[in-house]
This record gives C-alpha cells, sequence and structure tokens, in this order.
DNA sequence: CATCCAATTGAAAACGGATTTCAATTTAAT
DNA sequence: ATTAAATTGAAATCCGTTTTCAATTGGATG
C-alpha cells in the first residue's frame, strides 16, 4: 500500500503547486513506493510498462523529479552514470556502500562519521548543506 | 617545472605501455601539472588552445584518460555533470568541501573519517577499494 | 638517411542519459 | 457542458563523453 504519510504529503505537494492529480501519477507513486530503492528512471518505467503499456518515459523522468522535488524521493549516482531515485525516510538519513562486483547496495548510517563532517566543515567555514558519502568495495558474497 | 617524479612514472607508464611520446602529450602534461587541480576536459582543452590553437578536443580527452589510468590524475565527479581531472597526491588521500555558492573546492584529510568507513564497511563484510566523501556547503566568503 | 609499421592525431560522427518540444488529451473549476 | 490550464507521450534536442577513420607522426630498423 506504501506509506500512506508519503502519499499524503505528495498530496499536499501538488495541491500548493497547482497540479493535477493523474492516472498516471497514482501509478507511478504507487510502484515507485512498492518497489522501494535505487531505482533508475528507465528500470522504473520497464516495470510500470509491464501493467501499464501506454505510460511514457518523460511522464516518468518528469514525476520522478517531482518526487524529488516534492522531498518523498531523493535522486542519487552511484557513479554507472545514470541518475537513481530512492525513497526518502522522511527525516532520516543513511549513506551507501556499493559492491563493485555485483552491484548490491547497503544502506548504513554512523552518527560519528556525520559529526566529524561536521566538524571538518566548521573548521573551514563552511556549513553543510548536505553530503555524500560512498563506500566502494567488495561485498561478502562475492569474495 | 610540474613535478619530476610524476613525469618520470608517466614516462615508466609510457615506456611498460608502448606507447609513443608526442608533443601533445608532453605540452597537456606541462599544463595540466602546472594548473593543478580539479579542471574539466573542456577547461583544460581551451587553456591549451590558447598557446597550441591546433590541438585537439579528443587528445586531451584521451591524455587525461591516459594519466588517470598510469595514477599520475584522478578523476572526480562534483555532479555538476562533468567529470574533473586533479594530480594525484602520490599516495596521499583527501575528500573535498564544495561551496554551493561560488564553486570554491577545499581539500580536507580526516583519519578519522576513514577509520570509521573502514569499521562500517567491515561490519558488513565489505572490503573498501575506494570511496567519495563530498561536502557540500556555504563557504565562508559567501556568507 | 630511407623505409616501414604501429601508434597518434583531430575533425566529425556517434553515443547515451537527461531534458524539452509540441500537438493532442485530460483535469477540474465554473 | 464549457473552458482554461495542466499533462501526456513520441519525437526531437541537448550536452558531455567516446569512437571512428583517414592522415600524420614516432621511432625502430637497415
Ligand atoms: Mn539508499
Ligand atoms: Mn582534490
Ligand atoms: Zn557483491
Ligand atoms: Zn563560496
Amino acid at each position: 500500500m506504501g506509506s500512506a504519510k508519503t502519499k499524503d504529503k505528495f498530496r499536499a505537494f501538488m495541491l500548493d503547486k497547482g497540479l493535477k492529480s493523474t492516472r498516471q501519477r497514482e501509478v507511478i507513486l504507487e510502484e515507485f513506493l512498492s518497489v522501494g530503492s535505487h531505482l533508475s528512471t528507465e528500470e522504473l518505467y520497464l516495470r510500470l510498462r509491464r501493467k501499464n503499456p501506454r505510460i511514457g518515459y518523460a511522464t516518468v523522468h518528469r514525476t520522478l523529479k517531482l518526487f524529488a522535488e516534492c522531498g518523498i524521493a531523493e535522486q542519487r549516482h552511484f557513479g554507472d552514470g545514470q541518475a537513481r531515485y530512492e525513497a526518502s525516510d522522511l527525516d532520516e538519513h543513511h549513506d551507501h556502500l556499493i559492491c563493485t562486483s555485483c552491484g548490491k547496495i547497503v544502506e548504513f548510517e554512523d552518527p560519528r562519521i556525520e559529526q566529524l563532517q561536521e566538524k571538518v566543515a566548521r573548521q573551514h567555514g563552511f556549513s553543510i548543506e548536505r553530503h555524500r558519502l560512498e563506500l566502494y568495495g567488495c561485498c561478502e558474497s562475492c569474495r
């Protein structure tokens, strides 16, 4: 059923921006939330096409950008040249471990690292808006 | 004069791979090392053109990739959609603070963060090959 | 120096993901 | 039902990267 809270947030966003509710947006949101994580536009598009053959790539693309603007999704780049999207854990943050062999993506969160990042930034007179931490390596089953 | 050590490393690399020394490669290496850091292919190309109008973009592109393969340069992506290259500090590593307002890039190194990254990876059964840590925010003079 | 062959060059074309265009359609307010 | 504005999807376009290919060059050889 996807998170009701997330859907509410998107509905509120659309209302606020004067956007319209459409069959496509409903279907895309449903599928995006049910699949979960780290999907490229292409991947989501292909999945949607299985049940909705008449949905367009451009619409999927635009809708994912809307999700990101709304804050219910985040765009990621893991170095394979295509953007990926994942549902936001509302106010939780996490970083990623990526297996360079099988592509597996593991999420983690480490407050000590986050804290040190703040410290480093402060020392250089920066105020951090966001950061990106990705650890690339080989996962257990690939060894 | 650029680092003699770096040039030696590149010469050794070329010898090993059966590559030829050319006027273009010399010029590109010289300019790359003298400018220093975080240059896009386009930027280096334009700089080179000022004194060497007949150098080609493709050659600059290929030569930068050679530098990276050789280990005297590293490719970076700071999220503006184009690759950037910087001379490697031979065996030193560093991460980046990027000002989202003026584009300034500050380098830093924090062994505590590096250590925690290792720890996190180990806990998830990963062995790290490389990582990417970028802190985006606002620099002092932009505030 | 002359010859030869593999490596290199650079202009142009191709590539690939992201984004935009635009005519037709749909939404939702009146 | 009417209407204006938003949306859709196929196709075109964008833009950085990479490749193609004919011409040139490096450098080894005799
Ligand atoms: Mn994630
Ligand atoms: Mn750097
Ligand atoms: Zn793996
Ligand atoms: Zn700044």
